[in-house]
DNA sequence: GGGATCGTCTGTGGAGCACCAACTATTTAT
DNA sequence: ATAAATAGTTGGTGCTCCACAGACGATCCC
C-alpha cells in the first residue's frame, strides 16, 4: 500500500507489517509445477518447455536474429543455436539469411510450427487446470494477459533509484 | 474474445484463429528472467531462489511435515531434506517433532525467517521493476493476488471435462 | 512382534546451461 | 585494402539442480 513509509521521519527498518508483495518465488513456484506436468504432455509432440518458451516467444514477436533472441530468452547465444536446431529439424521455424545484413540469421516461426505450437497449448489444457485451478476463467484470461505484456514489453519506462539509496531498505 | 466460436458447427478443426492462452511458457520465461536476476541478489543474504519459494510457502501455509512440503513444491522428499537444512542452518526455519505424531518434523518459520524473507523481498525491487517493468503498480498487485491464490489455494474445484472429450481440442 | 510411515544420509546419473576456444562469413572502420 | 568487429556455428568442460534408489533409526498402528 504505502511505500512512501517512513520516508518523513528517517525511521530505521520496520520491515515487517507491511510485507513487500514480491511475485518472485511465487512465479519460480508456479512455473516449476506446470513445467512438471508440461514435460510428460509436451513429450509426444516432440517438444520440451523450453522449446515452448522459445515458440512463443517467435510468435509473439518474430523475426529477429538468434542473438536478439538469446537476449530475450536471456540465454546464452550458444546455447540457442541447439535448441533453434532442434525446432528447424522439425521445421517449426525458419532461418533466413537477413537481406540488409547477411551475417544475420533472421528467425522466423513456420506455419507448421504456429499449428504446432497450437496443439502443444491446447494439449497443455489440463496441465494447467491443476496448476491454476483455484483461478476461474476470466482470472486465468488476466493472467495471462499480464503474463504477456510483462513478456513482451518490457520498456523498463523509469529506473528510478528509488531502493538503490543507503536507506534500510 | 470468443472462445466459444466454433462450438455450434462442430466444425473440425481450425486451430489458428483463437490460439488458446495458456500461461505455461510465459510462466516459465518469466520466472526464469527473474531467477536469474534473484541470484546475485540474493546471494549476500546467503539465500537461493528456491530456497526463498521454500520461505514463501512456509508463510503461506506453515506447520505442515515436510512431506507435504515435498508434496507442496513438488520436490523429492530427499532433496527437501538438504533445502530444510541449509535454512534451519541460519535459523530461519525450525523442526518441531509434531506432539501427536513422533515421526513427523513440523517445520515452521522463525521469526527470523520471516525478517529476512521479508528483507529478501525488499532487496529483489530492482529485480522485479526489471521484469515486470511493463506493469505498473496495481497490475503488479493484481498478478501478486493471482499468483498467490493459484500457489495456496489448487482446491481445483470442479474436474470438469470439458476438454478430455474427443473433439479435437 | 511385524509392517508401514517419516525423516535422514549417501550416492548415482541425467539434464540444463554458462563459459571458453576456434572457425567461417560478413560487415564496418581506417 | 586491410584490419577489426559482429553473427552464427561447433565442440568441449564443468557446475548445479534434481530425481531416484538403497539403507538406516525412530515411531506408529495392528
Amino acid at each position: 500500500m504505502f511505500r512512501w513509509v517512513g520516508r518523513l521521519g528517517h525511521m530505521s527498518a520496520q520491515p515487517l507489517d507491511t510485507s513487500e508483495h514480491r511475485s518472485g518465488a511465487l512465479l519460480d513456484h508456479l512455473a516449476r509445477r506446470m513445467r512438471l506436468r508440461s514435460e510428460s504432455v509436451l513429450a509426444p509432440l516432440g517438444l520440451r518447455p523450453r522449446h515452448l518458451v522459445a515458440l512463443t516467444v517467435l510468435r509473439a514477436g518474430g523475426g529477429t536474429g538468434q542473438q536478439a533472441l538469446a537476449a530475450i530468452l536471456e540465454m546464452d547465444s550458444t546455447n540457442i543455436v541447439g535448441l533453434l536446431n532442434d525446432l528447424e529439424a522439425e521445421q517449426l521455424i525458419e532461418r533466413r539469411r537477413s537481406p540488409e545484413d547477411r551475417r544475420r540469421h533472421v528467425v522466423e516461426l513456420t506455419e507448421n510450427g504456429a499449428k504446432r505450437l497450437s496443439e502443444a497449448e491446447c494439449a497443455l489444457a489440463s496441465a494447467e487446470d491443476e496448476v491454476l485451478g483455484a483461478l476461474n476463467p476470466a482470472e486465468r484470461e488476466t493472467l495471462y494477459e499480464l503474463l504477456s505484456r510483462a513478456s513482451t514489453g518490457t520498456p523498463i519506462t523509469c529506473t528510478e533509484a528509488i531502493c538503490a539509496t543507503d536507506d534500510t531498505c
